[in-house]
DNA sequence: GCGACAG
DNA sequence: ATCTTGTCGC
């Protein structure tokens, strides 16, 4: 975490300096490796997870968890300061390389194009994508009832995200792109990983995971 | 100026 | 994110 910044001023410096190196094409072979990424807090206590699952069976195959305290406040547009941190340091415990990120949060549906998606993508070099439960920017037409249906989020008239209805009559998921991932290809994994739920299966055992850990560990 | 604002 | 039980519905 060389220079990580400590103000809002110097986070949004980042940011700026970094969302030219976002890839927003498919990049290598279809992974087999998916990982889901979750933060869970007590105070300033955190426990940050990352799990692993096999793309085919969609099995965990590996997970790691580290705890730890909060070094930058919950900002919108800087969400990424307060969790890369821990995130950098639970996949370095991986034994299993994932060769895709499915991020609890946005891609580039961010004010600055640069959401916590991008951010893991670029200084890990891994393909990431973003999967949030509510938009922060953009607005988008409904998606139609059934599964699959999905709806471009816009930002005026740039196209930043989609908002995919991954089962019957649920909510959409915001679906934006990380790094080395099209916003098809992003779509297509966020469906293929919620054959059940509204979430992707990612999202629920990372969130389970870190929540095990801020109690245990 | 005022409200909205990923997790 | 987190505070929080039961309850309505498929």
């Amino acid at each position: 975490m060389p220079s990580w910044p400590t103000t809002a001023v110097e986070a949004i410096a980042v940011q700026e300096k970094l969302r030219g190196l976002v890839e927003v094409v498919d990049v290598g072979p279809a992974p087999r490796y998916v990982a889901g990424l979750d933060v869970a807090y007590d105070g300033d206590r955190l426990a940050a997870a990352v799990v692993v699952l096999d793309r085919g069976t969609l099995r965990e195959v590996d997970r790691a968890v580290v705890r730890g305290e909060t070094t930058f406040p919950y900002v919108p547009g800087l969400f990424a300061f307060r969790e890369v941190p821990a995130l950098l340091a639970a996949l370095e415990r991986l034994t299993t390389r994932p060769e895709l990120l499915v991020c609890d949060g946005q891609g580039l549906a961010h004010p600055r194009r640069f959401g916590l998606a991008c951010h893991l993508g670029v200084l890990t070099g891994i393909s990431a994508i973003g999967a949030a439960k509510t938009t922060f920017v953009g607005t988008h037409a409904h998606p139609a009832p059934e599964r699959g249906a999905t709806a471009d989020l816009l930002d005026g008239d740039e196209v930043v995200g989609a908002a995919v209805r991954t089962q019957d009559a649920v909510k959409p998921v915001y679906v934006s792109v990380g790094h080395r991932v099209s916003l098809p290809t992003a779509v297509e994994h966020v469906l293929h990983l919620a054959p059940r739920y509204r979430l992707p299966e990612t999202t629920r055992v990372a969130d389970r995971a870190c929540r095990e850990g801020l109690q245990g560990g």
